[in-house]
DNA sequence: GATGAAAGTTACTCAAG
DNA sequence: CTTGAGTAACTTTCATC
C-alpha cells in the first residue's frame, strides 16, 4: 500500500503474547528506562540475567520502540500546545499534508472518524508559531478547512502505558 | 522573525536559557537515550566530559523530565486510539472528572479553548473498553456529552522534538 | 529461571592545560 | 572547554545448577 506508515506503524510477528512479568518489566521502564537490570529483576522479582534477557527480547521483538529523553515543553520555549483538527475536500491522506511533519512542532498525526478528517497535536513557541502553521496547512492543496483547540492546563501527559484497567483487583461499578 | 531580547521569563529553574549545543544534545536522546557520551559528544562536537556535564544540567534543571522505554500499543494489545471531546456544565476541572488518570488507557488529559471543555487521549485494547471508559465519563458529576474521534490510521507520533520550524536555513514548500 | 563469574564498556569524577 | 587518567559501576555473555 504506501511507505509512509511504515516507520510508525511497524508489523512485526510478535513472537510470543507477553506474560504478567513482561508488563511488570515495561511498567518499571516507562517510569525510568535508566533502571539497572539489578534493581529491575529486584523490583519485579527475578533474577538479573533473567530480567536482562527479557528486556532484550522486548527490544528486539519491537515491543520496546526506543528508549527516550522526554523533555521538558517549557524548557524548549513550547508553551504552547494545540489539537488541530483538519477538514479536507475528497480524502484528506494526501503527500502534500503528511509532508507538515517535517515541522518539529507537529507531533502527532492521525485520520479519525467523526466530522472531521485529521487531527494533528502542535506545540509550538507562540500563537505567532501556530498561526504560521495554519497558514501553511490552508496552503496545502486539498485543506478546507481547520478547528483549532488550543489548551488551556495539561493534567495529564504520559506515554503509552502497558497495563490496563481489566488488569485491576476490582473493578466497583454503581 | 526577531525574538525580544529583553524576554526575560524565568518562572523554572532554568539558570541559563538552552543554547544550540544543548538543542543538538536534547535531539540526540530524545531519538536514542542509550547513546553514550562518547558518541553523544562526537555528534555534537563536544568532549565526553563536556556532554556529561551539559546533560547532567539538563536533567538537574528539569529540561530532560525522564528517560523512558516507549513502548508499542500494539504489542500491549492497545489497538484502539481515540480522542474524546468532554463537554461538562459549568467548570469542567472537577476532582472526579480528573479521576480517571487512574485508568491507563488515559494518556493524556487537557482543559481546552474551542467548543469543548476537556480533551482526552484513550488507548485501548477494544471498543468495548472505550465504551467502558465512556460509561465511567457518563457517571461522573458534570459531565454532559462527550465526543470520540476514533483514530485510523496514526502517521506521526513522536515525543516533544527540541527544534522549532525557525531554526530551518530555509522552508521548502511543495 | 537462578547463581556465579568473567570480560568489556561505560559512567563518573577529577586532575591539568 | 579539552585531554588524559582513574575508579566504580554496569552491561553482556557464559557456564553452572
Amino acid at each position: 500500500m504506501d511507505q509512509n506508515t511504515d516507520d510508525v506503524r511497524r508489523k512485526r510477528p510478535p513472537e510470543r503474547d507477553l506474560d504478567a512479568m513482561d508488563r511488570k518489566l515495561l511498567g518499571v521502564l516507562v517510569e525510568d528506562a535508566t533502571t539497572s537490570y539489578a534493581e529491575l529483576g529486584e523490583r519485579v522479582g527475578l533474577s538479573p540475567p533473567a530480567a536482562h534477557e527479557r528486556v532484550k527480547r522486548l527490544r528486539r521483538s519491537g515491543a520496546i520502540r526506543r528508549v527516550s529523553a522526554l523533555i521538558d515543553p517549557d524548557a524548549v520555549g513550547k508553551t504552547l500546545l494545540a489539537f488541530v483538527h483538519v477538514d479536507t475536500t475528497g480524502w484528506g491522506k494526501t503527500q502534500a499534508l503528511l509532508a507538515i511533519e517535517e515541522c518539529p512542532e507537529v507531533e502527532e498525526i492521525h485520520s479519525v472518524a467523526g466530522d472531521t478528517c485529521m487531527l494533528l497535536k502542535v506545540r509550538t513557541e507562540s500563537t505567532h508559531a501556530l498561526e504560521g502553521l495554519l497558514a501553511r496547512l490552508y496552503d496545502t492543496p486539498g485543506v478546507k478547512a481547520t478547528r483549532s483547540y488550543v489548551v488551556l492546563s495539561t493534567y495529564l501527559e504520559r506515554p503509552v502505558q502497558p497495563g490496563t484497567t481489566s488488569d485491576w483487583p476490582a473493578v466497583v461499578k454503581g
